[in-house]
DNA sequence: GTCTATATAGGGATAGAC
DNA sequence: GTCTATCCCTATATAGAC
């Protein structure tokens, strides 16, 4: 692995776990024991390692924004949707955590984020406009452009909102598959009892 | 007004306009005409202030979380309720641009915060309980309650996600009165014919 | 209560040797 | 590509005069 890649993944460590205003590149040099020149070698500047951390989480994120063909006919394929784009979030939660100030900091970023965020709400518009003509989800188009945002605003600032609500201690992997939950049963009111039956069995069996 | 009034009024605005991490004490200071010393006469650290100045939040908020008689038994209750409470948060938005990092570095701020939010949720179910028991909304016990975590999450980080999806020169109050009816959109599915009719007045006029 | 002056510390970033 | 040494700057906070 490269000192160039090995920076980029120690501070997105650090980052995620500190959070970012609370790294200094003095901090990531040393617990890389490299030395701060070596570190500005590779970069020209904090906000350019960041920069090249975005452009990491926007290639993963896009990948998971790509909208599934629903095979299952039904909420399995909306939970496995939601996983994959709670795992992006996760990976690079510290990009969650101070995002208004990073947009504004960044130039492009806030271009970049913004039009993720579209996609996010536009997948899952997607993904329920499938489970509509398949017979799954009964709800009026705007009944589904409304829980398509919300389920972009959710997916965005659940970890925060977990962050505040939740005890310290409150295992990480719990927090996650609480929101996805607390997405799904947005959804479960124009479900049939059938899928009604079958969320409750994945909230079983992960919650 | 006394000094001590006046830091907290000045540095409220200046952490709204530009962001509490972009503001230094001496900016503060000196957009006051009076020496850095004697702010610190006043307040013993940066902090101290905006703990003071949470102290002020979590008063008003408080005063807008109480649960109201529901009187008019439409949803123009609730309208005015989420009213009250985008107001209060507008007021101290920067709390909720950088609550994670707040939240982290002073103490008692998590607590406190995560009191606050308890109390939106919870809130949030007595007016829909209310609603519901007037026959204006009609869906079970745990969509109330999910309903009303929906609420307290997007009220609260409403602010941010239209930071992040609307144009900056869009219009402030524009972007509230957008996040109050996207809210009463969420409710929309569980109402009759007639309080549909009323959203939609109420949106023709406010939005 | 308010000012001026300053201590202290730490972060971002560069120069130049190896 | 990496290190050492260091510069520069700015932020918080204090001391002591008025």
């Amino acid at each position: 692995m490269k000192t160039k890649d090995r920076i980029i993944a120690t501070a997105l460590r650090l980052f995620n776990e500190e959070g970012e205003p609370n790294v200094t590149t003095n901090h990531i040099a040393d617990e890389m024991d490299i030395s701060p020149g070596n570190l500005y070698y590779h970069f020209k500047s904090k906000d350019d390692i960041i920069w090249q951390i975005f452009l990491q989480y926007e290639n993963k994120i896009q990948s998971a924004l790509i909208t599934p063909e629903v095979e299952s006919a039904s909420m399995k394929d909306m939970w496995l949707y939601l996983n994959v784009v709670f795992d992006v979030v996760v990976e690079y939660r510290f990009l969650y955590r101070n995002l208004i100030q990073l947009m504004n900091r960044i130039e492009f970023m806030k271009r970049h984020f913004r039009h993720i965020l579209a996609k996010k709400s536009q997948t899952a518009l997607e993904i329920l406009t499938q489970l509509k003509a398949l017979g799954v989800v009964d709800a009026d188009e705007a009944t589904l452009g409304n829980l398509a945002d919300q389920i972009a605003l959710t997916s965005t600032f659940w970890l925060n909102y977990s962050i505040a609500i939740f005890d310290d201690q409150f295992d990480e992997q719990k927090k996650l598959s609480h929101g996805i939950f607390h997405i799904l049963q947005m959804i479960a009111p124009f479900l049939d009892d059938r899928q009604k039956a079958m969320l409750h069995e994945l909230a079983r069996q992960f919650l």
